[in-house]
RNA sequence: GGCCCAGUAGUUCAGUUGGUUAGAAUGCCAGCCUGUCACGCUGGAGGUCGACGGUUCGAGCCCGUUCUGGGUCGCCA
């Protein structure tokens, strides 16, 4: 740095200072040339303060301020003098006082920037991560990592506080069957052989239990490759924790408690305890989702009671073929969703397959709906009863596979929400899902697959239920949902290795291919397993809650775009010849 | 892998039915200006209309292909 040793920090500058000689440094924001008198506003970390510098200090002085430009680093010293009554700027927290130049350095010269470093920039994403460098600089975003480290910093505490130890895993690590695709790396010394980044540290964590160490955590990147979302990125972060002789009750209090202190210290928003419960079979049947938004209503109700006779056959055979008919009553919507609208939400289901939107608009000018005149008169007005509709509503129906009805209905609800504008932003609903499903019926595999992972253990009392209805089996496992985002999930693992074997049974692996795959961990459990269990949040997850974006790469330091690749560094990118021999790999590219 | 959207000065955008020299705002450069804080005033520079191919007398505009970015379904135990 410069001659100039910094002082204070632009923002920290107020009354308090009136009459001191401070040092600050720090980027242009903005010079404002008045002829015989320049303003400088300077930005760091901390804020912007006005530094002035007027004609008759010297000549020197004046005519360097003049070639200022925005982006230039300065150091610049001076007095902080208050401001006159009318020069006083009420939007600016150093807006009182400002600096009254006497010493200026230029360390830095910059370029025109390609974006602005503002707060309210409306740059295309692209330009923002190709220089994200200037995109960091902007206040908000530097709030989003002051924030991020913020809960890590409580997660640490909080963790320690409770007995945790922090142990890192392996980067490098075994291929995982089952699962999202792997990240993989080349081993030089064992060629053709390949490590592959961590999905998540599940099995290190078990195994950490196994040693004896108790109560683990880590913050830890995670590896998926995987096609991207708005919330979803190849690499990501975990809050990862496992504890032994534990039960669901102790995880579940234990991660609560963490999110509590997390809201409370990151923004200052309290979290009633005991986090409400809901069964997986409830929150399917209520919201149609695993992850309800419980910040509003418009619920989901069967019918499929009323219509099963029904002679419209679009009803009778959704049900003889083992499907449902759910609907949701859209209060009030009749004078609000224009027919065009009710059309466009029939689109909106198509894209989660559903083959239509059935609907009954219950208008003040009578009962206007396309399927009515296939019901009867009672089987009409019972639907309505169900929904409890009433004049002015808008009844929607979608009959289709358990799946698809569900996941269409539950996501039309969140778009009616969405446009009708029923959610309050203001609350946090936080809610585990319990009793999950232990396994999941794959029917391209034409096998069940494990809905959590192969570890996961069922629920003491639907154990006999194994040999008998492996599918109505209930699994030891919880989820946390915040406002209609999973947060977390977790569960109790299989200790038991009989009923390890049983699983893997279950999964279609005989007793060789369960060794091939996970012997590691099977030979860690003959020697003294601990029962235990953990969880695991999306730490960029909470960040977006916490700081009100949808989109991932407003929390992540260097996000990768919808390819995967990172605009700024253009990786990926191709390996040189002599890389590539060394590592006994050729491309088919 | 499927579907949808976008790509024009540094930036954000407009661009009519296919028609002469592609505009605005902002930023940038220069000059003037001692209380600005979105400073003001005057002047100036700035364009491979994402790329390639086609239709046409003529393409920013129409057609095809492709690239890049975004959203989403599948996928993500």
């Amino acid at each position: 740095m410069g001659k100039y040793k910094r002082t204070h920090m632009c923002g920290q500058l107020g009354l308090a200072n009136v009459g001191e000689a401070v040092s600050v440094t720090g980027w242009v924001q903005r010079t404002r040339d008045l002829g015989g008198l320049i303003f400088i506003q300077l930005r760091d970390r901390s804020g912007i303060v006005q530094a002035v510098v007027n004609k008759d200090v010297t000549e020197e002085l004046f005519e360097l301020a003049g070639k200022v430009r925005g982006e230039y680093v300065l150091a610049v010293s001076g007095e902080v003098i208050k401001r006159a009554e009318s020069a006083i700027n009420p939007k600016m927290s150093t807006g009182y006082i400002e600096l009254a130049v006497k010493e200026l350095e230029v360390i830095s010269k910059a370029e025109t920037p390609p974006i602005y470093i503002e707060d309210d920039l409306n740059a295309s994403e692209t330009l923002r991560l190709k220089y994200r460098y200037l995109d960091l600089r902007r206040p908000v975003m530097q709030k989003v990592f002051i924030t991020r480290h913020k809960v890590a910093k409580v997660v640490r505490d909080f963790m320690d506080e409770n007995g945790f130890l922090e142990v890192e895993t392996p980067m490098l690590t075994k291929t995982t069957p089952e699962g999202a695709r792997d990240y993989l790396v080349p081993s030089r010394v064992q060629p053709g052989n390949f490590f592959a980044l961590p999905q998540s540290p599940q099995l290190f964590k078990q195994i950490l239990m196994v040693s004896g160490f108790d109560k683990y955590f880590q913050i830890v990147k995670c590896f998926r490759d995987e096609d991207l979302r708005a919330d979803r990125q190849p690499e990501f972060t975990q809050i990862d924790l496992e504890m032994s002789f534990v039960d669901k009750e102790d995880v579940m209090e234990l991660n609560e408690r963490l999110l509590q202190r997390v809201f409370k210290e990151v923004l200052d928003y309290d979290i009633q305890l005991p986090v409400p419960k809901m069964t997986y079979k409830e929150a399917m049947e209520r919201y149609g989702s695993d992850k309800p938004d419980t910040r509003f209503g418009l619920e989901l109700k069967d019918i499929g009671d009323i219509v099963k006779t029904s002679e419209f056959k679009v009803f009778a055979d959704t049900i003889a073929n083992g499907g449902l008919i759910k609907a949701i009553n859209a209060e009030g919507c009749s004078d609000k969703l224009s027919r065009k609208e009710i059309d466009s939400l029939g689109e909106f289901v198509k894209t989660y397959r559903a083959k239509g939107l059935a609907w009954i608009n219950l208008s003040a000018e009578g009962v206007k709906s396309p399927i009515a005149k296939f019901l009867k008169e009672e089987e009409l007005n019972a639907i309505i009863d169900r929904v409890g509709g009433k004049t002015g509503d808008i009844i929607f129906i979608v009959a289709d596979s358990p799946k698809v009805a569900y996941d269409s209905l539950g996501q039309l609800r969140l778009e009616l929400a969405r446009r009708l504008e029923l959610i309050d932003k203001s609350k946090y609903n936080l809610l585990w899902v319990t009793e999950f499903p232990l396994l999941d019926y794959d029917e391209e595999e034409n096998r069940y697959v494990a809905m959590h992972h192969p570890f996961t253990s069922p629920m003491d009392e639907d154990i006999q239920l194994l040999d008998t209805d492996p599918k109505s089996v209930r699994a030891k496992a919880y989820d946390i949902v915040l406002n209609g985002y999973e947060l977390g999930g977790g569960s109790i693992r299989i200790h038991n290795s009989e009923l390890q074997e049983k699983m893997f049974g279950l999964l279609g692996f005989s007793k060789e291919q369960a060794w091939g795959k996970f012997g590691f961990l099977l030979e860690a459990f003959k020697y003294g397993t601990p029962p235990h269990g953990g969880l695991a949040f999306g730490l960029d997850r909470i960040i977006m809650l916490l700081t009100g974006t949808d989109n991932i790469k407003d929390v992540v330091a260097f996000p990768k775009t919808q390819t995967a690749s990172c605009l700024m560094t253009n990786a990926p990118s191709p390996a040189d010849e002599k890389q590539l021999n060394e590592l006994n790999i050729k491309t088919t590219v």
